[in-house]
RNA sequence: GGUUCCGUCGUCUAGUGGUCUAGGACGUCUGGUUCUCAUCCAGAAAAUCGCGGGUUCGACUCCCGCCGGAAUCACCA
């Protein structure tokens, strides 16, 4: 049974760099059988914190379909899960440490820390607190845990010494005495750092896994001391390798913009795709498969192949993904199931906007003149589209016309490779043909228009590409269009011949 | 500066001593499909496996050194 936790502080929104930190623990509590999948908040810093922010991060989980099975919002027999309301059992386990000679009260004020830090900079020796440990700390009265009142930062004793352990990305690892030292488990005001917070937390949690970025690596002595001062058995540690910036070779953080994960929903990202290219982001399962659902991950994920080196993100291939997500996605759900992520309709997306309210997450991806259509309309515009989106957000400027008239632009239509070789009059002659012949059409299907097409290539004698592109032209004035047959179809008769005519009327005006 | 981690095509990666004249994917380029764009299909270019030693009959794979990059050294997480 495995049980991983994801413990966001409250500082901001989710990006893509901390992501996998949740994706990774989710996929190893969902393995084998009774796994729990935590989520805590650690809200210790308090001039840290911002508003909004666990929302937002709740949000994202929901949204990504990362469901916790105890935490923030649903309880659990391990509460409360925000570290600002366990205060009192972080300080019964701190008070076990200086019964055991573990722990020190330490009033030397934080200018006077300052001062040593400088002084051994001056000296260009490796600043350890515990080397200005003030006399106190080792007083006959030092295991008298009423010698501590919170209000004084509290430190940990530490012993210089070597340490070995094991990561189970990383491998063995190991480092010298020197980098044990006093770290503060308690500060002034009463809380308890991080370093001291979630080893309590975990262990009363039973967290089996600790998925962290490799930042925490150069902890661990500090952390390992502190677990066997406790006297409690250490989870295993998992080791995430840092996510590149795509510019540059640093990790990815929000200083230098990284997006929040929550920023591509609305611009009409999957949340399989996200989910699908976040999970392959440094970790793989040694075949060439590329595309993954959820449950796929879960059933093949293995802790043992995660990348121990850095991954750069790669949004052309986030996209790439997206687009085989929305492709897939239409042809194993059907119209109906893409339509609904479109108008932001489906079940992920109702969820993560229950979970907050506060931000406009309902999204709408069609132009705004597609509100005149009623919703079988937009799903046949949707039927003949989807396989060229990469992104929803893409229906905005794919579908316009399908909507409205689009503005007679004769220099576009002139511009065009094939057309540019025609004459106006051919080009009004060509178009008359094709006016005529369609309005005398009863079968509007699209496999009817297809012979209809057929029929007046071989009666105009003229290649397809110039056929073809005056037509499709003379109805979208887009850049590129589905099928004719298909696009025509979707048009109706009535608004084809009305554009047809429109575009005819214009090049005889030029004339 | 101390400590620690990392190092295969532009990018994500496969590779656990011989099957690697290094495989796949994205991207790029070329060609194919009754139009465009996209999809799809076929093909191409692209990695002296960071560098130098060693071990070995044989090293991308093991060992050592070096170089390069990164992380971390808070009463932040």
């Amino acid at each position: 049974m495995n049980v991983t936790r994801f413990a966001p502080s409250p500082t901001g929104y989710i990006h893509l760099g901390n992501v996998r930190s949740a994706i990774y623990p989710y996929l190893i509590a969902k393995q084998g059988k009774d796994g729990r999948f935590i989520l805590r908040i650690e809200d210790t810093d308090q001039s840290r914190y911002v508003e909004g922010a666990t929302d937002l991060i709740l949000e994202t989980l929901t949204w990504l379909g990362l469901d916790w099975n105890e935490g923030v919002k649903k309880g659990g027999e391990h509460g409360p899960y925000y570290q600002s309301e366990r205060r009192d059992i972080y300080h019964a386990y701190a008070r076990k440490l200086i019964r055991a000679g573990r722990a020190y009260a330490d009033p030397t004020p934080p200018a006077e820390i300052d001062k040593y830090r400088k002084a051994d900079a001056a000296k260009k020796i490796p600043f350890l607190y515990r080397n200005h440990r003030p006399a106190s700390a080792d007083t006959p009265t030092t295991t008298d845990d009423t010698a501590w009142q919170p209000g004084i930062p509290l430190r940990f004793k530490s012993e210089p010494k070597s340490v070995k352990w094991h990561d189970e990305v990383m491998g063995d690892l190991e480092t010298g005495p020197e980098v044990m030292d006093d770290i503060i488990l308690i500060k002034k005001d009463g809380l308890p750092t991080y370093n001291f917070a979630h080893i309590v937390d975990d262990y009363e949690m039973r967290v089996t896994h600790i998925v962290r970025g490799v930042e925490y690596l150069s902890s661990m002595p500090n952390y390992l001391a502190i677990y066997e001062a406790l006297g409690i058995e250490h989870p295993k540690f998992v080791s995430l390798p840092h996510v590149l910036a795509t510019q540059g070779n640093k990790k990815l953080s929000k200083r230098d913009g990284a997006k929040s994960v929550i920023d591509y929903k609305d611009e009409g990202v999957l949340k399989e795709a996200m989910l699908n290219y976040l999970a392959c982001l440094g970790w793989n399962d040694g075949t060439e498969q590329e595309i993954y659902t959820k449950e796929e991950l879960i059933e093949k994920f293995q802790i043992s192949r995660i990348q121990s080196s850095g991954a750069r993100f790669d949004e052309v291939k986030l996209l790439w993904q997206n687009g085989q997500w929305i492709r897939k996605i239409f042809d194993e759900n059907g119209v109906d199931e893409l339509y609904d992520r479109t108008v932001s309709r489906d079940e992920a997306s109702l969820k993560s906007h229950e979970m907050n309210p506060e931000r406009d997450s309902l999204i709408n991806f069609w132009p705004a003149s597609a509100a005149d259509y009623d919703e079988t309309y937009q799903k046949q515009v949707l039927s003949i589209i989807y396989d060229r989106l990469k992104t929803l957000s893409d229906l905005k400027n794919y579908t316009t016309y399908f909507f409205e008239d689009p503005r007679i632009d004769l220099a576009f239509l002139q511009n065009n490779k094939f057309i540019k070789k025609l004459s106006e009059t051919e080009q009004r002659d060509l178009l008359s043909a094709v006016i005529e012949k369609l309005q005398d059409e009863t079968d509007w299907s699209a496999a009817h228009l297809q012979d209809t097409l057929n029929d007046l290539l071989t009666q105009t004698n003229r290649k397809p590409a110039e056929l073809f592109s005056l037509i499709r032209i003379a109805l979208s004035y887009a850049d590129f269009s589905p099928a004719l047959h298909l696009t025509m179809n979707v048009l109706g008769k009535d608004r084809t011949l009305a554009r047809l005519n429109a575009t005819r009327s214009a090049i005889v005006n030029d004339l």
